[in-house]
DNA sequence: GGGCGAGGGAGTGTATACGAGAATGGTGGC
DNA sequence: GCCACCATTCTCGTATACACTCCCTCGCCC
């Protein structure tokens, strides 16, 4: 292969880069992801890709159509809103078994996180919310004890960040969509669609930081 | 390779009949599963294998060890609970879901089951109440018209499945070990120790039945 | 000119082959 | 007689190779 600094487990390693890059965006929803340029990407070969590609569907971040390919799957707003339902609904069953079962070293961890997640949100590093989201509901998940319950609430967790990152880009694309429609409206002279487009450009807007700013931290 | 009846997609199904096995308790939990016997149970290579192994390592059915194999997990009574209080708190939100969006046809096909499930408890057809079980939680599922709550669900519900299973079996198994003890210690004449064991025996025997008869068909 | 069918390219699905690591049994030493 | 060390073997991990399917394009016929 080629760097070959891959050490002895590469499949696992490659659904986390995998996650991590269509959490971060670089492959949008809808986008199709081919094994071959999986593969390159990595330096390994197809079969670790497709397990991971694999494991990928399980956990509902991709689609896989035989024959066809894989894609990244599009979450609508209403499944967004119940990934968010739900961990408002699993959270505190998992927080009342760490309350029992966490180590103090773990309260360490997660007080050192908050502290983060504050920083970053006073300091305006909004890209780093996410990430600190997800370490954080994944520091609980393991403090409960229980793997059932870590095992999902790191899915969940981890989707949630997907769900807040895609927020956020799709937001910022369709801010700019909007900005051209805005100023599309403005140079025709059209003074009642420039005010609608407006008002709904700031409604939309407003739906979306409510969204994110509900609970920016955990 | 073998029968080839296989049509187009080997590893979905390959998937499928592992679960089936593991939840029917033909793989016991702990038991090792090496992929070039599953691959020539199902008459196919080891790649297809492979991939629905890492799928039931995502959905946690198995664990598997770098360079060692795949082992069934073994769910302890606490993760049992967990999954049971799991959807105890998921299930109401889906069904909120499935009450808005169900068809007529899909709550006909719930009446069928809540049917069957009654006549089954009823003629004591007791092996057949986790599969109806299981497919009526899918059932809602599907009605919930939310794909991420029916992934989560589905994988729930046949996890729950895997656990009464699995409960029933270990029961009689650890019924015949108690019943072993017992016996030895009748033999012996240890009032005591055979006291002891007869009321731990039926303590256990009554937990076990209590968590099978509190949520009988659904 | 438009619709339809065949052919080629791209990419997935699967099998086979080979290398790496760990469990196991035998052997030698203490 | 027991323990440690080493070789064997079994299995996993990965790469390579090939077959099958889908899609797109080009050519033909209506």
């Amino acid at each position: 292969m080629a760097g070959d600094k891959g050490p002895r487990r590469a499949p696992q390693e490659a659904v986390r880069a995998v996650r991590e890059d269509i959490i971060r965006g670089v492959f949008a929803p809808g986008a199709r992801l081919t094994e071959d340029a999986l593969a390159a990407r990595y330096g390994v070969s197809r079969v670790p890709v497709r397990e991971a590609l694999r494991v990928l569907e399980a956990e509902g971040f991709v689609e896989a159509k035989p024959y066809v390919g894989v894609f990244v799957r599009e979450l609508s707003e209403a499944e967004a809103e119940d990934l968010l339902e739900l961990r408002s609904v699993i959270e505190p069953m998992c927080a009342a078994r760490a309350a029992r079962n966490r180590t103090p070293e773990q309260l360490g961890r997660l007080k050192e996180l908050v502290n983060l997640g504050w920083d970053a949100v006073r300091d305006g590093r909004l890209e780093e919310v996410p990430r600190l989201n997800s370490r954080f509901h994944e520091v609980i998940a393991e403090a409960s004890g229980s793997e059932v319950l870590g095992q999902l609430i790191r899915q969940l967790s981890q989707k949630i960040a997907w769900v807040y990152a895609v927020g956020l880009t799709l937001r910022a694309e369709d801010s700019w969509r909007e900005h051209e429609e805005i100023l599309a409206a403005l140079a025709a002279g059209d003074a009642d669609r420039a005010s609608g487009l407006v008002g709904q450009h700031i409604l939309r807007a407003t739906t979306a930081y409510r969204r994110r700013v509900r609970d920016p931290i955990g």
